[in-house]
RNA sequence: GCGCCCGUAGCUCAGGUGGAUAGAGCAACUGCCUUCUAAGCAGUGGGCCAGGGGUUCGAGUCCCUUCGGGCGCACCA
């Protein structure tokens, strides 16, 4: 039995599928059901096992079609249905009408047998086919440090990028600098009267009104100025800006970069703004753009003509323009000043041409923050204009992270500098504890991160829960090896042992680990995983406590060492895709 | 004003795309370590799923509406 991309559940479910379509045909054919065309149905795992281990709503969604009660149109079914050569045992008709389904042991067995014998691969599937994915994500300006929103949005993407992974995508992770147009000029001009302070003083040197305001911004101009001396103040402002970006800049990429590989997360591409304007990408796009007449000109400006694009991916119809008037459709949007310098937006086009061709991506995944939502239709809709297609850009839009720390929140501020950074949270917090804390809700729901909870090495920290688990597992494997005891390979043993209502529950769960990581990579919510690994964790505590490995019979004592490898190896599968250390002693 | 996200136990949140009696974790209380790690397990209490309408065999889930949070509507990024 081959076990790459042994997916138990989807087997399941389409083997339940099957059966009943052929339990259709079988009941049509003796004149037993009416020969119509019965609605699609579902297979699917029902809140209460009770209920059977899949169940089915055929009967029910074909009561109108088949002019009979459901429960009858159950009944008939599994009366025709034929189990043998399925992962089924029996079928029975319940509630208002449901089929459901009742696995044998035999899938029970398989499901460890995988578990145990796929090992660092037990989990992978098929979905992506190796479509090439790039997930984007964090992408901070490197004018200052990160904050706390870009740790959440390190964690998520990081390991939405893992789960796609998983899924059998070829994934590219990517960082975005943005290191051309207005925010630079800010930094520049920022840092350009900190620097000239240092040496007339603060109240002789005016700072500029929509300048960064942080600590940051003094200590690279205080250090420039150690290098340098007063060598600048006389020179002309535009070399003096020019001189400071060209070293700050690159620290502040540097020191971004360090704090990404801190926190575990590894870029395979750091994607420079700038490269856009200087090979002419920016100009390409904007040609392109213009030729399929998708845009303007207005006041000396480059518009974007918004109109059925922006529309066609949910834009608001009636925004307010800014001098405070209605529009009728999607706001259009400047691509080029009357000044000469292209806006953001249009560098952001030539950006996402250049991931869907130019690198041939698939698909790309942004994952943005939720004060960049109003950004998304009409850059889905500019996928349109440009000839491809918006349904190539998808866009993870993650809410904002609220801080609490002594049962108080605490509020952030990027302008007064007063942020709680990134660096700052990694120096706090233990890297699993952050990761994981991220990791817990999905996306568009806002997280709360309770800071005395995170620092917290004790059990009321969730992540150690999930760990002791697999450290528990660890722990009973040496005890077996240090009395002696053998572990037989998972195919040579007799499975059919274990039998007891916290065995199967444990199993079934890590039969739903492939299932998991589709589910997860298909809705980009690698908050999944994380529950799922907690969930994992409580089913093998409840394992242990009433299922002994030690001073059991020599068959079910294998038969549980292999359960144990099972959940050791999914608990590890698990953690190691959200990067959290799976640690053999605690 | 217009649009997007959200509202579920005292607190933080699940609820697999419309299914069967709405679930965890914290917090509170009660038990369980001479045998594989008690960072654990078992149990008790706690709910008009924000309110009101609708759609259908069936609604926490879909539609409308009211209320209450968050975010967005720049020749910013």
């Amino acid at each position: 039995m081959e076990f790459k991309y042994f997916n138990p559940v989807a087997r399941a479910k389409d083997a339940a599928h099957e059966l009943i379509l052929s339990a259709m045909g079988a009941a049509v054919a003796a004149g037993e059901l009416p020969n119509e065309a019965a609605p699609a149905f579902k297979v699917e795992i029902p809140g209460d096992i009770k209920n059977g281990d899949l169940a089915c709503n055929a009967a029910m969604v074909s009561a109108r079609a088949f002019h009979l009660p459901p429960r009858r149109i159950a009944e008939i079914l599994i009366a025709h249905a034929d189990c043998s050569s399925t992962p089924f045992d029996r079928l029975e008709a319940a509630g208002p009408g449901f089929i459901n389904f009742f696995l044998s042991h035999r899938y029970f067995e398989q499901v460890v047998l995988a578990a145990n014998l796929a090992g660092k691969e037990w989990g992978h599937t098929d979905l992506g086919a190796g479509k090439k994915v790039n997930v984007e994500f964090v992408s901070a300006n490197p004018t200052g440090p990160m904050h706390l929103g870009n740790a959440r949005g390190g964690a998520l993407g990081d390991c939405l990028a893992a789960a796609l992974e998983w899924a059998g995508y070829d994934v590219t992770r990517e960082f975005y600098i943005n290191d051309a147009g207005n925010q630079i000029e800010k930094f520049g001009d920022s840092l350009s009267a900190r620097y000239l302070q240092i040496f007339k003083g603060e109240d002789a040197v005016p700072f500029p009104e929509k300048g960064y305001q942080g600590e940051d911004i003094k200590q690279r101009a205080r250090e420039f100025a150690d290098l340098h001396g007063d060598a600048y103040v006389d020179k002309p402002e535009a070399e003096r800006k020019q001189a400071l970006v060209d070293y700050a800049l690159p620290l502040n990429i540097q020191a971004m970069k360090d704090a990404m590989e801190k926190y575990r997360i590894h870029y395979d591409v750091w994607f420079r703004e700038s490269e856009l304007h200087k090979s002419g990408a920016v100009k390409d796009v904007l040609d392109k753009l213009a030729a399929l007449g998708a845009t303007y000109e207005k006041d000396g400006a480059i518009w974007y003509r918004a109109g059925q694009y922006s529309l066609k991916w949910g834009a608001n119809k009636n925004p307010k323009a800014s001098d405070g008037e209605a529009q009728d459709g999607p706001k259009d949007e400047v691509l080029v000043r009357a000044n000469g310098i292209p806006t953001y937006f249009a560098a952001d086009i030539a950006y996402h041409y250049n991931k869907l061709v130019t690198r041939g991506f698939d698909k790309a995944i942004d994952v943005w923050g939720a004060d960049h939502a109003g950004h998304v239709a009409r850059m889905q809709g500019s996928m349109d204009a440009v000839g491809l297609s918006g349904s190539r850009l998808d866009i993870v839009l993650m809410q904002l992270v609220k801080l609490m720390r002594d049962g108080q929140e605490v509020r952030m501020s990027k302008r007064t500098g007063k942020a709680i950074s990134l660096v700052d949270l990694l120096d706090e917090v233990p890297i699993d504890s952050a990761r994981f804390f991220f990791n817990q809700r999905e996306p568009g729901a806002q997280v709360l991160f309770d800071l005395d909870l995170a620092v917290k090495q004790d059990s009321d920290n969730p992540v150690y829960y999930v760990q002791y688990a697999h450290a528990r597992i660890c722990s009973i494997l040496r005890t077996m090896a240090e009395e002696g005891v053998r572990l037989e390979a998972a195919d040579k043993v007799d499975l059919s042992t274990l039998t007891e209502e916290n065995e199967i529950e444990l199993i079934r769960h890590i039969g739903y680990f492939p299932e998991e990581i589709n589910t997860a990579a298909r809705n980009y919510d690698p908050a999944r995983i994380t529950r799922y690994v907690t969930e994992l964790a409580t089913l093998f505590h409840k394992f242990y406590t009433t299922c002994r490995c030690k001073g059991v019979e020599c068959g079910l004592q294998q038969a549980r060492l292999a359960l144990c490898v099972a959940a050791k190896n999914t608990l590890a599968n698990g953690l190691t895709m959200l990067k959290i250390t799976v640690p053999e002693h605690m």
